[in-house]
DNA sequence: ATGGGTAGTCACTTTTTCCTGACTAATTGT
DNA sequence: ACAATTAGTCAGGAAAAAGTGACTACCCAT
């Protein structure tokens, strides 16, 4: 085995994981916008031209999933909800940051 | 604009576009093997089980196209073809690792 | 000349992903 | 009471990605 991480099993090494976790459409602008500041539904849906109510949902349930942005209800009474980077998402933005220096 | 890259153009920062280069069924997979060694086509077919040529064939392609990896015509005389990582993406490798490291 | 290796391509089917439009449910403003 | 906001869900269709099996073309060993 000289591979830096194991290939056989289901589903490859953290990276592989994060890769794909960021894959699909939208996330990675979601979590672009999350890092700048929480985001919501609706303002979502207004930032990012052409996308729709499902994609959104989907990806902003997945991305919580995967742990990397955490859903919070800020009120009920006016319904009012917001999502942030998590703190593992926020260790993140640095590499992030060096990859879109060398890429 | 708050963004540390922009948002509006058609698709996002160079980390976005490495991102969706590698998001293909197999490439990440590809693009780990090369890591260590120069990879063939046939033995990618072998290695990779359950991947099939077609799919093997594109991946390849576009992580080319993508300025990942270089395709060499090592023999011409029996036919040996072989895929080695760019200077770019062997940039990319420590990167990677502190992801894993992250993630 | 038959079988196996190299690296693919091509047409087609299946699977997955994405989008659309209608609908829910609650709150706020006019 | 009516429109608009919040945040979604649901069924169905279109589009994109992935997989299948047959085929090409060339080389090498038996």
């Amino acid at each position: 085995m000289t591979t830096h991480c194991d290939i056989s099993p289901a589903d490859g090494c953290p990276a592989e994981r994060l890769l794909k976790a960021l894959s699909g459409k939208w996330k990675a602008q979601i979590f672009r916008l999350a890092v700048d500041a929480p985001v919501r539904f609706n303002a979502l849906l207004r930032q990012l031209n052409g996308a729709n109510k499902q994609s959104l949902a989907t990806a902003l349930k997945e991305l919580e999933e995967e742990g990397l942005l955490e859903k919070e209800i800020v009120q009920q009474k006016p319904l009012n909800i917001q999502y942030t980077l998590s703190e593992k998402a926020k260790s993140l933005i640095p590499v992030f940051r060096q990859l879109d220096r060398l890429a």
